[in-house]
DNA sequence: TAATTAATTGCAAATTTTTGCAATGTTTAA
DNA sequence: TTAAACATTGCAAAAATTTGCAATTAATTA
């Protein structure tokens, strides 16, 4: 028979820990595993894994044997809750052979961006040139990373910078690299954004580097979107998830742009 | 039988331990190896072992019997940002009596200038610009403030930016009120820092701005550091968590600053 | 409603990390 | 030079983590 407050009380257990769990990072700056398993009656295991799901979204750091305090940066910044796609994964890892020690990459913001920055291995030596938000936060842990951020107006909703100023910085470097998330692609029409100001950001970002990845899902080719950025042939390669070898894609190849 | 030092020690996770270490090497300029493996219950050897790991981080610097301060790194921000908190507190309460809606704010980077931030009503209207990322990620929650970032190269262990660009960008604002989170503050030596960078920028915010107010605990007055930011004459106001009536801060009332 | 899919949780084996100890080598200072 | 202090290395026990698996439960869909 169900049984309506068993029910209940299963749900708010599962609310529960994940909040006391936070509660009690916050209060004595660490919480050990052991201790919580006890406290809320479940195993080491599920204790690990609720700390790492809130070591994902920033929440706090996870640390062997426990969790202490994460980085004071605000959790939405680190937005790594939306980019676990299966689709972003496989982009991510096709954008890795690309990236090389030593090179310069200017990167811009979006989800599809910082999931490759995500995958990059820890040791890595790079110089990382960027206006997200979520990139720096991720960026914070590499040691060998040289990060450096393009200051401007703070755009809320893409946790990034844009307007004036941040176009202006880009120009003043030259980058190897451009890793460019992209609302859409079409063969004619080309590159196109959501919005005015992030299409003025990639257009710069796109100018100043030698050559330029653009990271798409499939689903975005062949669509346009109201803020021309720059025509297709200006990208040298285009990452989706999908095998690079589909006819749809063809177009592309003749425009010599290289299908990952 | 129950081992209490056990159990301490059993309850003491490694990330706390390493945490230990560079805080008493930020607060001795050095330690002992012997002393650390009684202080933190643990055999030499772990000590060195750590002591190690955080000489790979760069965190301090390896000596024959125990550690030294590496470079001249200001401790990091996470450490940082639990101590002394309640008089933090009473300092930002003080300083949002300067902050009237409608500001244009230059704010640098550090635990005391987060604090305040913080503590501003969530519908206040203001202009933000700032190097540090924490202070963006609280702000990212007030719809009426418009927030500026000034770009740069990332300093990891303060959250913010320095640098040339850093400082360029910085001249090209004209702030009504700096606030001004200080390492250290002498009637004589005036304004000091932990670090050449920092105190360069702080040196232009304050150059731009046409009020500035210095946030500084009480311990940090008539205390001086490596490098000379400015005159103490420069500022406009000094908030500290004290009594502003004290006999110890006349001078800087004569010298014409405002102490609150 | 029933069947399927997805999520949650605990268990256990294999693996990795941590830690103290001891043997050996190196540096320091009287 | 020699004795003491310190460092390095390898090793083994203990602890923590990873991984795959199975049982249970929740949510979705036909």
């Amino acid at each position: 028979m169900f049984n309506f407050f068993l029910y209940l009380y299963l749900l708010m257990l599962k609310a529960e820990r994940l909040q006391k769990i936070v509660e009690q990072v916050a209060k004595d700056n660490k919480v050990i595993l052991d201790d919580l398993s006890q406290l809320l009656n479940v195993s080491t295991d599920t204790v690990r894994r609720d700390i790492k799901e809130l070591s994902d979204k920033g929440l706090l750091k996870a640390v062997r044997g426990g969790a202490i305090v994460g980085s004071p940066v605000h959790p939405h910044f680190k937005e790594r809750q939306h980019i676990d796609t299966q689709q972003k994964k496989v982009i991510a890892q096709k954008a890795l052979e690309f990236i090389k020690p030593g090179l310069v990459l200017l990167v811009n913001a979006g989800t599809t961006t910082t999931a490759v920055i995500s995958a990059l291995p820890k040791d890595i030596s790079l110089t990382v040139i960027t206006n997200s938000f979520p990139v720096v936060s991720i960026l914070e842990d590499y040691p060998n990373v040289n990060v450096f951020f393009i200051g401007g107006q703070l755009n809320k909703p893409a946790f990034s910078t844009i307007g004036y100023e941040t176009i202006e910085a880009i120009r003043n470097f030259r980058a190897d690299v451009c890793l460019l998330g992209i609302c859409s692609i079409d063969l004619k029409v080309g590159i196109t954004g959501f919005t005015y100001e992030e299409s003025l950001v990639d257009r710069a970002m796109i100018e100043t580097s030698k050559y330029v990845i653009a990271l798409s899902t499939y689903d975005k080719i062949g669509v346009s979107d109201p803020y021309y950025v720059c025509a297709a042939n200006a990208i040298d390669a285009l990452i989706t998830e999908k095998d690079p070898s589909l006819a749809d894609l063809d177009g592309f190849k003749d425009a010599g742009i290289m299908i990952k």
